[in-house]
DNA sequence: CATAGTACCTTGTAAAGCAAAGTACTATGT
DNA sequence: ACATAGTACTTTGCTTTACAAGGTACTATG
Protein backbone atom coordinates (compact mmCIF):
# COMPACT_ATOMS: atom_id res chain seq x y z
CA UNK A 1 0.00 0.00 0.00
CA UNK A 2 1.31 2.99 -0.87
CA UNK A 3 0.46 6.35 1.35
CA UNK A 4 -1.67 8.71 -0.45
CA UNK A 5 0.52 11.56 -0.13
CA UNK A 6 3.43 10.38 -2.33
CA UNK A 7 3.30 10.57 -5.60
CA UNK A 8 2.97 6.86 -7.08
CA UNK A 9 4.65 5.80 -10.45
CA UNK A 10 2.80 2.69 -11.28
CA UNK A 11 -0.03 4.22 -10.64
CA UNK A 12 1.17 7.44 -12.95
CA UNK A 13 1.96 5.14 -15.55
CA UNK A 14 -1.49 3.29 -15.06
CA UNK A 15 -3.23 6.26 -15.76
CA UNK A 16 -1.33 7.00 -19.00
CA UNK A 17 -1.95 3.21 -20.09
CA UNK A 18 -5.55 3.58 -19.28
CA UNK A 19 -6.78 6.25 -21.23
CA UNK A 20 -4.72 4.87 -24.78
CA UNK A 21 -5.54 1.02 -24.29
CA UNK A 22 -7.33 0.43 -26.85
CA UNK A 23 -4.90 1.24 -29.58
CA UNK A 24 -2.77 -0.95 -28.82
CA UNK A 25 -5.34 -4.02 -28.36
CA UNK A 26 -6.89 -2.40 -31.56
CA UNK A 27 -3.49 -2.65 -33.15
CA UNK A 28 -2.70 -6.20 -31.85
CA UNK A 29 -6.26 -7.49 -33.47
CA UNK A 30 -4.98 -6.02 -37.06
CA UNK A 31 -2.21 -7.74 -36.65
CA UNK A 32 -3.76 -11.59 -36.93
CA UNK A 33 -6.64 -12.83 -35.07
CA UNK A 34 -6.51 -13.41 -31.42
CA UNK A 35 -8.00 -13.77 -28.39
CA UNK A 36 -7.93 -12.56 -25.19
CA UNK A 37 -5.49 -14.57 -23.56
CA UNK A 38 -3.16 -13.75 -26.80
CA UNK A 39 -3.76 -10.10 -26.32
CA UNK A 40 -2.92 -9.69 -22.94
CA UNK A 41 0.45 -11.99 -23.65
CA UNK A 42 1.28 -9.65 -26.81
CA UNK A 43 0.74 -6.38 -24.98
CA UNK A 44 2.77 -7.77 -21.93
CA UNK A 45 5.86 -8.15 -24.12
CA UNK A 46 5.14 -5.14 -25.86
CA UNK A 47 5.49 -3.81 -21.59
CA UNK A 48 1.92 -2.84 -21.85
CA UNK A 49 0.50 -4.44 -18.65
CA UNK A 50 -3.15 -5.76 -18.74
CA UNK A 51 -5.67 -7.79 -16.80
CA UNK A 52 -8.24 -9.75 -18.02
CA UNK A 53 -10.61 -7.85 -16.21
CA UNK A 54 -9.98 -5.28 -18.35
CA UNK A 55 -9.59 -6.66 -21.59
CA UNK A 56 -12.75 -8.25 -21.83
CA UNK A 57 -14.96 -5.43 -21.43
CA UNK A 58 -13.03 -3.54 -23.83
CA UNK A 59 -13.61 -6.30 -26.10
CA UNK A 60 -17.11 -6.29 -25.53
CA UNK A 61 -17.65 -2.21 -26.17
CA UNK A 62 -15.13 -2.81 -29.12
CA UNK A 63 -17.48 -5.00 -30.65
CA UNK A 64 -20.84 -3.28 -29.71
CA UNK A 65 -19.10 -0.25 -31.41
CA UNK A 66 -18.84 -2.48 -34.06
CA UNK A 67 -14.72 -2.27 -34.12
CA UNK A 68 -14.44 -5.77 -34.01
CA UNK A 69 -16.05 -9.44 -34.57
CA UNK A 70 -14.94 -12.59 -33.36
CA UNK A 71 -15.81 -16.46 -34.11
CA UNK A 72 -16.15 -19.26 -31.78
CA UNK A 73 -13.16 -21.74 -32.37
CA UNK A 74 -12.35 -25.03 -30.43
CA UNK A 75 -8.94 -25.37 -28.80
CA UNK A 76 -6.86 -28.19 -28.01
CA UNK A 77 -6.21 -27.72 -24.65
CA UNK A 78 -9.63 -26.24 -22.86
CA UNK A 79 -12.66 -24.73 -23.63
CA UNK A 80 -13.12 -23.06 -26.83
CA UNK A 81 -12.39 -19.77 -27.84
CA UNK A 82 -13.32 -15.97 -29.46
CA UNK A 83 -11.40 -15.21 -31.96
CA UNK A 84 -10.99 -11.98 -32.49
CA UNK A 85 -10.85 -9.75 -35.67
CA UNK A 86 -11.13 -5.81 -37.00
CA UNK A 87 -14.06 -5.13 -38.72
CA UNK A 88 -13.99 -2.43 -42.42
CA UNK A 89 -15.04 -0.13 -39.79
CA UNK A 90 -12.49 -1.40 -36.84
CA UNK A 91 -9.73 -0.70 -39.80
CA UNK A 92 -10.90 2.97 -40.12
CA UNK A 93 -10.83 4.10 -36.89
CA UNK A 94 -7.82 2.21 -36.14
CA UNK A 95 -6.12 5.16 -38.59
CA UNK A 96 -8.26 7.96 -37.09
CA UNK A 97 -6.40 6.71 -33.80
CA UNK A 98 -3.17 6.35 -35.52
CA UNK A 99 -3.25 10.30 -36.42
CA UNK A 100 -4.29 11.04 -32.75
CA UNK A 101 -1.24 9.29 -31.25
CA UNK A 102 0.74 11.09 -33.68
CA UNK A 103 -0.15 14.41 -33.08
CA UNK A 104 -0.13 13.69 -28.89
CA UNK A 105 3.38 12.53 -29.84
CA UNK A 106 4.24 15.49 -31.86
CA UNK A 107 2.66 17.61 -29.26
CA UNK A 108 4.61 16.21 -26.20
CA UNK A 109 7.84 15.60 -27.81
CA UNK A 110 7.57 19.28 -28.57
CA UNK A 111 7.55 20.42 -24.93
CA UNK A 112 10.20 17.54 -23.95
CA UNK A 113 12.69 19.83 -26.46
CA UNK A 114 11.11 22.93 -25.58
CA UNK A 115 11.94 22.00 -22.29
CA UNK A 116 15.41 20.54 -23.13
CA UNK A 117 16.20 24.14 -24.23
CA UNK A 118 15.49 25.82 -21.51
CA UNK A 119 17.35 23.95 -18.88
CA UNK B 1 -25.02 14.13 -28.02
CA UNK B 2 -23.35 11.70 -29.64
CA UNK B 3 -24.71 7.95 -30.17
CA UNK B 4 -23.68 6.06 -27.35
CA UNK B 5 -23.46 2.85 -30.13
CA UNK B 6 -20.94 5.26 -32.16
CA UNK B 7 -17.59 5.47 -31.42
CA UNK B 8 -16.72 8.83 -30.75
CA UNK B 9 -13.46 9.93 -31.25
CA UNK B 10 -13.54 13.08 -29.38
CA UNK B 11 -13.80 10.41 -26.16
CA UNK B 12 -11.07 8.51 -27.48
CA UNK B 13 -9.14 11.62 -27.42
CA UNK B 14 -10.45 13.02 -24.43
CA UNK B 15 -9.32 9.83 -22.89
CA UNK B 16 -5.88 9.54 -23.93
CA UNK B 17 -5.47 13.16 -22.74
CA UNK B 18 -6.73 12.08 -19.39
CA UNK B 19 -3.93 9.71 -18.58
CA UNK B 20 -1.42 11.95 -19.53
CA UNK B 21 -2.01 15.21 -18.83
CA UNK B 22 -0.26 15.62 -15.47
CA UNK B 23 3.12 14.93 -17.87
CA UNK B 24 2.59 17.83 -20.31
CA UNK B 25 1.42 20.30 -17.36
CA UNK B 26 4.77 19.41 -15.80
CA UNK B 27 6.67 20.22 -18.59
CA UNK B 28 5.31 23.25 -18.93
CA UNK B 29 5.47 24.53 -15.48
CA UNK B 30 8.92 23.14 -15.95
CA UNK B 31 9.98 26.00 -18.93
CA UNK B 32 9.04 28.79 -17.20
CA UNK B 33 6.42 29.62 -13.83
CA UNK B 34 3.10 29.89 -15.67
CA UNK B 35 -0.34 30.27 -13.47
CA UNK B 36 -3.59 28.55 -15.02
CA UNK B 37 -5.23 30.10 -18.09
CA UNK B 38 -1.69 30.51 -19.34
CA UNK B 39 -0.90 26.76 -18.68
CA UNK B 40 -4.05 26.16 -20.98
CA UNK B 41 -3.03 28.70 -23.42
CA UNK B 42 0.16 26.56 -23.94
CA UNK B 43 -1.50 23.28 -23.72
CA UNK B 44 -4.06 24.66 -26.45
CA UNK B 45 -0.88 25.53 -29.05
CA UNK B 46 0.28 22.53 -28.22
CA UNK B 47 -2.91 20.50 -29.19
CA UNK B 48 -3.56 19.71 -26.12
CA UNK B 49 -7.12 21.05 -25.14
CA UNK B 50 -7.73 21.06 -21.55
CA UNK B 51 -10.68 22.94 -19.44
CA UNK B 52 -10.13 24.60 -15.74
CA UNK B 53 -12.21 22.17 -14.04
CA UNK B 54 -9.54 19.65 -15.21
CA UNK B 55 -6.61 21.92 -14.58
CA UNK B 56 -7.39 23.16 -11.09
CA UNK B 57 -7.78 20.46 -9.08
CA UNK B 58 -4.70 18.73 -10.75
CA UNK B 59 -2.86 21.82 -9.84
CA UNK B 60 -4.11 21.16 -6.25
CA UNK B 61 -3.22 17.36 -6.51
CA UNK B 62 0.38 18.40 -7.77
CA UNK B 63 0.74 20.62 -4.98
CA UNK B 64 -0.14 18.34 -2.27
CA UNK B 65 2.04 15.42 -3.70
CA UNK B 66 4.44 18.29 -3.32
CA UNK B 67 5.44 18.22 -7.04
CA UNK B 68 4.85 22.07 -7.82
CA UNK B 69 4.22 25.17 -5.73
CA UNK B 70 2.72 28.66 -5.87
CA UNK B 71 2.85 31.99 -4.86
CA UNK B 72 0.51 34.75 -5.56
CA UNK B 73 1.26 37.74 -7.57
CA UNK B 74 -0.57 40.82 -8.63
CA UNK B 75 -2.31 41.48 -11.93
CA UNK B 76 -2.59 44.45 -13.56
CA UNK B 77 -5.64 43.33 -15.04
CA UNK B 78 -7.63 41.27 -12.73
CA UNK B 79 -7.32 39.57 -9.43
CA UNK B 80 -4.04 38.07 -8.06
CA UNK B 81 -2.40 34.84 -9.85
CA UNK B 82 -1.05 31.67 -8.62
CA UNK B 83 2.26 31.36 -10.44
CA UNK B 84 3.24 27.57 -10.19
CA UNK B 85 7.09 26.31 -9.83
CA UNK B 86 8.25 23.00 -9.57
CA UNK B 87 9.80 21.68 -6.82
CA UNK B 88 13.06 19.77 -6.81
CA UNK B 89 10.50 16.20 -6.14
CA UNK B 90 8.80 17.71 -9.20
CA UNK B 91 12.05 18.05 -11.05
CA UNK B 92 12.95 14.73 -10.07
CA UNK B 93 9.37 13.36 -10.80
CA UNK B 94 9.39 15.22 -14.03
CA UNK B 95 12.19 13.38 -15.32
CA UNK B 96 10.72 9.34 -14.01
CA UNK B 97 7.40 10.74 -16.15
CA UNK B 98 10.01 11.51 -19.19
CA UNK B 99 11.22 7.31 -19.05
CA UNK B 100 8.00 6.48 -18.73
CA UNK B 101 6.54 8.34 -21.59
CA UNK B 102 9.56 7.35 -23.45
CA UNK B 103 8.78 2.98 -23.05
CA UNK B 104 5.55 3.77 -23.84
CA UNK B 105 6.52 5.63 -27.28
CA UNK B 106 8.61 2.75 -28.09
CA UNK B 107 5.77 -0.32 -27.11
CA UNK B 108 3.32 1.21 -29.22
CA UNK B 109 5.72 2.93 -32.21
CA UNK B 110 6.81 -0.77 -32.58
CA UNK B 111 3.17 -2.15 -32.62
CA UNK B 112 2.57 0.04 -35.52
CA UNK B 113 5.46 -0.75 -37.54
CA UNK B 114 4.83 -4.68 -36.97
CA UNK B 115 1.04 -4.11 -38.28
CA UNK B 116 2.45 -1.87 -41.21
CA UNK B 117 4.83 -4.65 -41.96
CA UNK B 118 1.75 -7.37 -41.88
CA UNK B 119 -0.27 -5.03 -44.25
C1' DC C 1 -14.13 -38.54 -10.89
C1' DA C 2 -11.16 -35.12 -8.74
C1' DT C 3 -7.75 -31.83 -10.01
C1' DA C 4 -5.41 -28.58 -12.93
C1' DG C 5 -5.32 -25.67 -16.70
C1' DT C 6 -7.55 -22.64 -19.75
C1' DA C 7 -11.02 -19.25 -21.11
C1' DC C 8 -14.71 -16.22 -20.61
C1' DC C 9 -17.61 -13.01 -17.70
C1' DT C 10 -19.40 -9.97 -13.85
C1' DT C 11 -19.56 -6.94 -9.76
C1' DG C 12 -17.99 -3.32 -6.88
C1' DT C 13 -14.65 0.39 -6.21
C1' DA C 14 -11.83 4.28 -7.18
C1' DA C 15 -9.72 7.81 -10.05
C1' DA C 16 -10.08 11.68 -12.73
C1' DG C 17 -11.66 14.76 -16.74
C1' DC C 18 -15.39 17.59 -17.83
C1' DA C 19 -19.62 20.65 -17.86
C1' DA C 20 -21.62 23.98 -15.42
C1' DA C 21 -22.21 27.10 -11.94
C1' DG C 22 -20.29 30.04 -8.30
C1' DT C 23 -17.18 33.58 -5.97
C1' DA C 24 -14.36 37.55 -6.23
C1' DC C 25 -11.20 41.02 -7.94
C1' DT C 26 -10.15 44.96 -11.44
C1' DA C 27 -11.14 48.18 -15.16
C1' DT C 28 -14.31 50.82 -17.99
C1' DG C 29 -18.26 53.48 -19.34
C1' DT C 30 -22.18 56.22 -18.01
C1' DA D 1 -21.87 55.34 -7.66
C1' DC D 2 -23.07 51.43 -10.24
C1' DA D 3 -23.57 48.17 -14.03
C1' DT D 4 -20.98 45.46 -17.20
C1' DA D 5 -17.16 42.88 -18.86
C1' DG D 6 -12.98 40.54 -18.33
C1' DT D 7 -10.03 37.71 -15.64
C1' DA D 8 -8.95 34.17 -12.16
C1' DC D 9 -9.74 30.78 -8.89
C1' DT D 10 -12.95 27.00 -6.95
C1' DT D 11 -16.53 23.45 -6.37
C1' DT D 12 -20.24 20.02 -7.44
C1' DG D 13 -22.24 16.27 -9.89
C1' DC D 14 -21.73 13.11 -13.64
C1' DT D 15 -19.57 9.74 -16.45
C1' DT D 16 -16.17 6.73 -18.01
C1' DT D 17 -13.19 3.03 -17.34
C1' DA D 18 -9.21 0.20 -15.32
C1' DC D 19 -8.67 -2.93 -11.84
C1' DA D 20 -9.24 -6.46 -8.01
C1' DA D 21 -11.62 -10.25 -6.91
C1' DG D 22 -14.60 -13.78 -7.54
C1' DG D 23 -17.43 -16.81 -10.53
C1' DT D 24 -18.79 -20.21 -14.36
C1' DA D 25 -17.64 -23.73 -17.53
C1' DC D 26 -15.05 -26.59 -20.70
C1' DT D 27 -11.02 -30.07 -21.57
C1' DA D 28 -7.31 -33.15 -20.37
C1' DT D 29 -4.89 -36.09 -17.06
C1' DG D 30 -3.97 -39.26 -13.36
Amino acid sequence: MNKKEEFDLENAKAQIRKGILEFPVLLIIAEGRSYASDIIKKLKKADLIIVEGTLYPLLSRLRHLGLVEYTWEESKSGPPRKYYTLTRKGREILKQLESVWKGLNNSINALIKNNEKNS
